[in-house]
DNA sequence: GATAATCCTATTATAATAATAGGATTAGTG
DNA sequence: CACTAATCCTATTATTATAATAGGATTATC
């Protein structure tokens, strides 16, 4: 039931990464936006380990430490955060691997519906960067970079 | 892994519905159509069952009997076939029911995002009719302007 | 009456998800 | 220099959804 979900581990990974928009350059620690989203915070951290390792966070130790940007809002999309912490968006996977190496790919033209419903989950992620979200006004009115030509 | 997956639900039953209008006017059976595609075929059975209740395919027992498209292959389209086996699209599920009822409407505008990316699988399945899927040309030459919105 | 098909209900195996648990390391603070 | 707050790391477990299996009842054709 409920087809094209997507699991809690990108839901909070982008949730994460949109509150570290929010604080800016201070570091924000898992523990307060765990607390704020009654969230599991080991289980937060094993979602942001992933992003620190592609280099979308920085964490820092200690006292006062936490995670925060390591590049600007504007230079970061909800596609690449999913895509870190999920992998590619292949809805079917015979898209990917050939399940039917004989028959798939001259009898099966349902496989380029789920290529297509693919680049354009894909489309909207990549649109959409964490500055958009922190925005006053969005999603009202979209503006920086991104393709929004058909919204 | 692999965000925003259908399940072998939706899949397989875009496979049998592309069988049947393939097949045209005459009856089809789910043992044919499993032998082909190496499927469970009472897994298949299962699967067809709600597309029978929707009043999208007829069934017809006993010898020679199997299972036929109950409307045109032009009035299907694949979003109809994925949401009555699979349910709505609806990616993350705060966006139908409120996880946070307090915080989320006014503070997480990620919600606005999985709108987005749902309203676009929804578009995308829905401009695709059983019709296309069987014809010669599909998808390289679609019939009007790249953009096929319906109804 | 034999057979081929749908039709129906219940149960089970498998895999993915979502966590929990427990600790090791690092860095500020008093 | 201990204390504490945080990241960092590995392993295990509980839960759930998916995917199927099993076994039969019904219906239509030959």
């Amino acid at each position: 039931m409920m087809p094209f979900r997507l699991s809690t581990r990108g839901h909070y990974a982008v949730l994460v990464m949109y509150e570290l928009a929010k604080a800016g350059g201070s570091y924000s620690s898992l523990q307060d936006i765990s607390a704020y989203w009654s969230l599991s915070q080991g289980y937060l951290e094993q979602i942001v380990r992933p992003l620190r390792e592609a280099g979308l966070v920085e964490g820092k130790r200690g006292f006062g430490g936490g995670y925060t940007l390591a590049k600007d809002a504007s230079e970061i999309t909800v596609g690449e955060i999913v895509r870190t912490v999920e992998g590619p968006v292949v809805p079917v996977q015979c898209v990917a691997d050939d399940l039917h190496p004989e028959r798939c790919p001259d009898d099966c033209r349902a496989k380029a519906v789920w290529q297509k419903v693919g680049q354009a989950i894909d489309h909207v992620l990549d649109s959409i960067t964490l500055a958009d979200l922190i925005r006053e006004d969005f999603p009202s009115t979209p503006t920086s970079k991104g393709d929004r030509s058909r919204d």
